[in-house]
DNA sequence: CACTCTACCTGTGCGC
DNA sequence: TGCGCACAGGTAGAGT
């Protein structure tokens, strides 16, 4: 399930994209595409260029070019739950989940698969109103402003980590991380933070994030693997935690899976 | 504002 | 073996 450290993996590995012309697109499946017709998305990128490709929060965004007939535009992608993105050769075949595939012009493929269909890709003029429903991306996130913005709320430490209005990035898995490190019980009210909390707090999310970039995304354990990032709570309900022995208890939070550990992560 | 629920999806893994 | 079903969860949108 790629968040934040995933998605950054996947902008890194999209980087020879930049500058490449786009020769054709193929959308597989109608409902990927969002905002706009596959028919208009095809013919609107057809003969255009690739530009800068960043992210914000677990949202991909590639510049397309200004050309003679349009002004700079941005492929959008978000790859939800299952969604995968990756450069192939010109010769790869879609699979059964591949939803689009746009072929540019170094005799590479943009490859964006998705099983279960969440995934989906726009076309925007103006980053504007993404910016705007998004908070600060996670990585770029002061200290000074994680206290401003968590001053002016009232909610369960899990839910609000999981906001993407209040820190974009953070997902259902590295929420739960977040919080193992930081020490704090997923249902602690965050008004109640003292400012150690605070700082504890900021701190184990810097650190989980930084370090799950580093090593390319998380590894769990026969379920997902994007990289060698080791998690310590998540679907390990049961099993002994990695700092005391206590089992891992799972609660369900705002309708996620919520993994922590009793002791380590007193109520 | 905080929260809850539902819809969107399908592969997986369980019990029977 | 195969069937039915709960489950996984990011986001939008509606409702309490």
């Amino acid at each position: 399930m790629p968040e934040l450290p995933e998605v950054e993996s996947v902008v890194r590995s999209l980087q020879p994209l930049q500058g490449r012309f786009i020769e054709t697109v193929h959308v597989c499946w109608d409902g990927v595409v969002d905002g706009l017709t596959a028919g208009q998305l095809s013919q609107r990128l057809t003969g255009r260029r690739f530009g800068s490709i960043g992210r914000i929060g677990k949202y991909i965004l590639c510049a397309v070019e200004a050309d003679g007939h349009a002004t700079q535009q941005f492929l959008v992608i978000h790859l939800r739950m299952t969604g995968r993105l990756y450069l192939a050769a010109a010769e790869a075949v879609p699979n059964t989940h591949t939803r689009l595939i746009i072929a540019v012009s170094n005799g590479r493929q943009l490859i964006f698969d998705d099983p279960r269909k969440f995934g989906r890709v726009s076309l925007v003029d103006d980053l504007g109103p993404l910016y705007g429903k998004l908070g600060p991306d996670a990585l770029k996130l002061t200290e000074d402003e994680f206290r401003r913005r968590i001053a002016g709320h009232n909610r369960q430490l899990k839910t609000l980590l999981l906001e993407q209005s209040f820190i974009a990035g953070i997902g259902n898995i590295y929420a739960d991380e977040i919080l193992f490190r930081s020490g704090l019980h997923p249902l602690m009210n965050c008004s109640k933070l003292s400012a150690a909390q605070q700082e504890r707090l900021y701190s184990a999310l810097s650190s989980v994030l930084g370090e799950a970039v580093e090593a390319g995304g998380a590894n769990i354990d026969g379920v997902f693997k994007a990289g060698g990032f080791r998690v310590a709570v998540y679907g390990r309900e049961g099993r002994p935690c990695v700092c005391c022995g206590t089992a891992i208890c799972k609660i369900r939070v705002a309708q996620r899976g919520t993994h922590f550990c009793p002791a380590c992560q007193p109520a």
